[in-house]
DNA sequence: ATATAGGTTGACGTATACGTTAGGCACGAC
DNA sequence: GTCGTGCCTAACGTATACGTCAACCTATAT
């Protein structure tokens, strides 16, 4: 009962990406699985790592901003460090997703300004051209 | 009184962009001014059409739909057809805003339990290490 | 004549995250 | 022995919106 070993493309079947996508991740040294020959083989603590690197793409990190991360994560035993810039990274992360919030919620209202003057305009030419119709 | 004239590091600044985003603009279509040799001369419409590309950026729209938009706007005097599509267009953003608008809420949420997590972590390892002092 | 300012056209560089060939090795099945 | 399958590397392609040279032309002021 040793751990399960996955290929590349097992590993990113499973994970829904492509073989390409881990290559990259491990060109990009995000990953460093080990080798048999020249094939790559993972195992369930690089599939963890995977999946950090997917949730930290999803939350809208870059992938550099999660290889510093994940690489305090191997450097740092105590985690104290690697606590404080994940806490650092993830309160700027918040800061710019408010910004955001506020920047979209105003292009709404402007879209829907847009919106309301394009129907206005269009229902105003088809009375006109009903009136021509007549 | 003859319309003011300008040229493109004048119309630049003015509209606060580079002249090279300007000349990129006619690159890609989006701007016709007329010529004094090879010099480009820009007149109020030029302005008033530039105005309207930079506010559809600020919307969210790509280069090539305010292309379509405008194309739209030379094509069809009615105006019929391209009040249809500037909807159209509008309505496509206002849903895919409201999407994003989703996404970036539960984003939102996911960070903060993450900043949670990650302080209440670091809390753990002060009282810790504060023992460990004694 | 020359310096200076401002205009012009390419064309390559930048950032991000992969997609997409292309060419090649290795191994089991038939 | 050769066919299909899967793995590998290398390297160019993609999308978007410009930035940044480089090299050159031109008008005006000195």
């Amino acid at each position: 009962m040793s751990d399960p070993l996955y290929t590349v493309t097992q590993l990113a079947n499973d994970l829904s990406v492509t073989a390409r996508t881990v290559r990259f991740y491990e060109d990009k040294g995000l990953l460093n699985p080990q080798r048999v020959g020249n094939t790559r083989v993972y195992t369930h603590r690089d599939r963890a790592r995977l999946i950090l690197i997917l949730r930290g793409k999803r939350l809208g990190f870059t992938l550099r901003e999660i290889k510093e991360y994940l690489d305090l994560y191997d450097a740092d035993p105590t985690r104290q460090e690697q606590l404080r810039a994940l806490l650092k990274r993830v309160q700027n992360r918040i800061d710019s997703l408010i910004e955001q919030e506020k920047a979209l919620v105003e292009t709404l209202g402007e879209l829907r300004a847009i919106e309301q003057q394009a129907q206005t305009a269009l229902a105003a030419q088809q009375r006109g051209s009903a009136r021509r119709a007549r």
